[in-house]
DNA sequence: TCCCCCGTAATGCTGCCGCAATCTTCGCGG
DNA sequence: CCGCGAAGATTGCGGCAGCATTACGGGGGA
């Protein structure tokens, strides 16, 4: 796990990189606003620590920003101004949780874990992968801006191996993102579906791939 | 005692209603999930029984929603697919036990005290050991970031171990994590499985070595 | 009517995994 | 310290399940 901590105050800063490295987390870290926004273009982050109070600004304002760009990656607001108020004026600007200044580790834990667990939230609006972005509720697909127009069910597919790209998604899962519960397939429909699939990406030059795990299910990363 | 089900076949639900009730447990029962998590806000329940197919989704994305919540209401998974990955799934969830239609009363009954009785599990999001990461949610593994792909019994052995490092994990216990019931061996498969698992492992750097407890089981460590 | 989505099934291929043979390690008793 | 038996480790083999691909045709929408 990735996460991004944008804090100004060095030994806090590194205090707790230093504490959730031993639970297995990797921590970027930078001060500025600036950075931060370059940061969360080049990688992808699991959540994003934000302090309020940066040199170059309010950190709250960093929020829209990065909703913006369509990332809905959680963001945990670390802050000393712990007033009810405040609370209520970074939730409502897209924060996913908001943690008052000093507090546990173990705390801030259980609020990423809480975070992480939710389900993808609505406000999703599109996903990028490759050279291609995806806008699962317009259901729409764009190669570097050129639309690329699928098939209803390659589309789905599509859309539930990227939400969860680079990791590997359950073929009973494809199936159930794909068919309801009513209908049956008692074939290879869902094999036929990748495969055309495939060869659509291929030829749109998506610069994504589709990897099969034998036995256990997909995986989509890029090349 | 109180009891909700969420499950959708109608004789199913009234024929365990029913039974229950001859064991003194007050059964709610409803077919929605919407219905349900308004349920779970204006009662309070000892126990949850939820399928996984139901009209409105499937019957795992309640679990994190009630979580959330707050609530550590023990929650039984009821399902025809029995699968040990969909186990996996289904537990790393925060289900606390999982149960594959058809089954018995009796069965239920047991399950049901086991879980009653069971301090409420903390589940992890994800197991870092060594220079590796495990996500059984996803069922992903990577090592230093890079996707490590696994056949699925060697997956199954290795997130078996994991969830238990430094702590010896019987033979059986492994054995009933990588089979389902109707399967059945004869032969030294699992030690096979073993074997080979320990040479990817090696190859790809993970930082862990797996040791074998003589005539008791294995035991995973860090380097 | 034409087009194309999509379920079905045939075909070929890959590699997982159960099995068993063989070798190694461990623990115990003398 | 040695020997023996049992448990474990390793590895090749072969069956076959699972996957990829593609042709075909029904059916629905324009």
């Amino acid at each position: 796990m990735r996460l991004l901590l944008i804090e100004d105050e060095k030994e806090l800063a590194d205090a707790l990189s230093g504490a959730l490295s031993k639970h297995g987390i990797v921590t970027d870290h930078t001060t500025h606003l600036a950075d931060a926004f370059e940061l969360t273009r080049q990688n992808s982050y699991d959540a994003i620590l934000l302090d309020r109070r940066l040199p170059d600004g309010e950190g709250l304002t960093f929020i829209p920003m990065l909703r913006r760009t369509g990332t809905d990656t959680p963001i945990i607001v670390l802050t000393a101004r712990n007033e009810p108020l405040e609370r209520v004026e970074g939730l409502d600007l897209g924060a996913d949780d908001y943690l008052g200044k000093p507090f546990l580790v173990d705390e801030l834990m259980a609020r990423l874990r809480a975070v992480l667990r939710r389900p993808p939230s609505l406000t999703e609006l599109q996903i990028s992968v490759g050279r291609m972005v995806i806008d699962p509720l317009h259901l729409s697909v764009t190669v570097e801006s050129i639309p690329l127009e699928l098939p209803r069910r390659e589309l789905l597919v599509l859309v539930a191996l990227a939400k969860r790209k680079d990791k590997t998604v359950l073929r009973s899962t494809l199936e159930a993102a794909v068919y309801n519960y009513e209908e049956e397939i008692q074939s290879n429909a869902l094999d036929a579906h990748i495969s055309r699939l495939r060869k659509r990406l291929l030829d749109a030059g998506a610069g994504i791939t589709i990897h099969n795990i034998r036995g256990v299910g997909y995986l989509l990363k890029e090349e």
